[in-house]
DNA sequence: TTAATCTTTAGAGTTAGCTCTAAGTCAAGA
DNA sequence: TCTTGACTTAGAGCTAACTCTAAAGATTAA
């Protein structure tokens, strides 16, 4: 059993050009097509997919990605690289979780700060919070 | 005392030709020019500059921050809008976390998959380990 | 069998976010 | 004063990742 390029993208949440577009970039060289030169996605290609979704989506560009997937199509003497990859992205996506997390504080003092205002119509938040200020002072120092 | 657009530039990470492009698309209305036209960073205008970089992290498209910079603008009456962006900016960034945590135990998985494959020199991991077969199930299922 | 709905290709167009260039102006140190 | 380096503008160019178009061929349901 096997899918048409419509089926597969949408089992993966993307658009069948954008399918088109990822084969054309060298991303998909798995994927075989029938006698009448129709893509046919099995579902070892899904997986295939979906690794390129997970990289994707923490941040690794198309390149990389055709790189990896390269890799991957010469055999085994690819690992080690490979390996080496997946730590590198590994380290790529807890040093992001770091500094979102950084982001999300200063995003939090915001939604006290407009809550204050809000509350009271106007940005005199700091004369009735001094608090607020301080928490400010030590979020923006760097 | 004020910053000259290099220096600033350097305080926050970008370029000063970074900085003028978004002066261009109108992110920093709040910064003022000398009488010979040169623009003069104020620490005020630093720590505008901060919550740009905080918002643009967190993947917040350059068109919605300079929607943010001209509620600012507008003064008290966009109070609620700009309560509601830093709400939806929240959800946003948690809902990325979420999705980052998913990727990761993929990349787990994959760091050990190689880690075995690396040290017998092939890619029989999963007849080694069954185990493992079951794990990749578990997280490729959806 | 026919109509509707896929799919194919090559290639053009789009968007976001820079990044750089040219030609000139300004500022600071020797 | 001269020189060096930073600054100004308008506008062109670039990269990544799509996104769409046209024209033709394949598949499917009635």
């Amino acid at each position: 059993m096997s899918y048409s390029i419509g089926e597969a993208a949408k089992m993966v949440g993307l658009t069948a050009h954008t399918l088109r577009f990822y084969d054309k970039e060298g991303l998909l060289p798995f994927v075989k097509k029938t006698s009448s030169g129709l893509r046919a996605f099995t579902e070892s290609d899904i997986e295939w997919l979906k690794i390129i979704e997970c990289l994707k989506g923490t941040g690794l560009p198309l390149k990389q990605i055709k790189q990896y997937i390269d890799w991957c199509m010469e055999g085994d003497a690819t690992i080690p690289q490979r390996l080496n990859m997946f730590i590198e992205q590994k380290k790529h996506v807890e040093e992001q979780k770091a500094k979102w997390e950084k982001h999300l504080e200063k995003i939090n003092f915001k939604i006290k700060y407009y809550e204050d205002a809000a509350q009271h119509g106007n940005l005199n938040v700091f004369e009735r919070n001094p608090k607020l200020l301080e928490e400010k002072k030590r979020l923006f120092k760097d």
